[in-house]
DNA sequence: TTAAATGCAAATCGTTTGCATCTGT
DNA sequence: ACAGATGCAAACGATTTGCATTTAA
């Protein structure tokens, strides 16, 4: 699971690339962003980066990511209906792609299959429907959690 | 595009079928949801509802969607990222489904196809992940505005 | 040095809740 | 009559904004 150093810090070094002023606020929410294997919201995003940047503010956390999205390094997603949770945040990997959300455990795993890519193929064809941007995602039990329970 | 005056009224049935207090302010919610086309989030079906039924609050709002939701009646979508827009609700047809919004007009149609099915059936197989709700999401242009902008 | 980023505080927005009053059945 | 629904107003949590101050480059 631990990732090589030059991994880890991909999205300061982006930020540092594109000429970006990176303050200690940024720099401890970028890390965390990329440390944490979960999905991250405003909120619990800055009550981790407190730790390493005393005293910063909410408005500071919103003002990053929104940055960050400008620059297409993070992807906002959509939070599931009934999850009551708030915004999630990943850094960029591919703008497509399947999300299953474990209702037991919380956790979010990402899913890669071809056969997504041809529905997408699909919908354009058959719908005659230009795809910016499509996202699918499940709730549900994951592997571990149905294990555990049966 | 006009249903036939039982099909705008189904849910309306169902829920004197199911010996709900129909108010006012009830019938004049559930009737503004299935007149609309759109999907509509709890601020702007407020507005409408005013007209039909003056005085309603937001509150009541919420509470008759809360109602709606618990008795499965409607389902609550989730938001795309970048939107803006809150949360919107649809009368149930089927829990999974693949919506494609629009980014230019902001209508959102709906798609079926088999091969989404497929799509479930791998993730449960390969993921070992018990879907219990899957929603594709798209962004981008309908065919409408593609042959009108070009 | 200086444009840009921050903290602070107030404002906004969507949503929820407690409670007294009203209404559908 | 009375359980349940409503309006009102206040509370709430997340997000945004204006402005004086600080800071990275």
């Amino acid at each position: 699971m631990t990732q090589p150093p030059h991994e880890r810090r991909w999205l300061l070094e982006e930020l540092a690339r594109r000429g970006i002023r990176l303050t200690v606020q940024r720099r401890a929410l970028v890390e965390i962003m990329q440390e944490a294997g979960a999905h991250l919201d405003a909120p619990a995003l800055l009550d981790l980066a407190k730790a390493r940047a005393p005293g910063i503010d909410r408005a500071t956390v919103y003002r990053t990511l929104e940055l960050l999205k400008r620059l297409g390094l993070i992807d906002e997603l959509h939070r599931m209906p009934e999850s009551g949770e708030g915004r999630y945040h990943e850094t960029r990997t591919k703008r497509d792609h399947i999300h299953l959300r474990c209702a037991q455990c919380g956790r979010i795993e990402e899913f890669g299959s071809p056969l997504f890519d041809r529905l997408k193929k699909e919908i354009t064809r058959a719908a005659g429907f230009e795809i910016q941007l499509a996202r699918l995602e499940a709730r549900g039990r994951c592997r571990l959690c149905r294990h555990l329970e049966d």
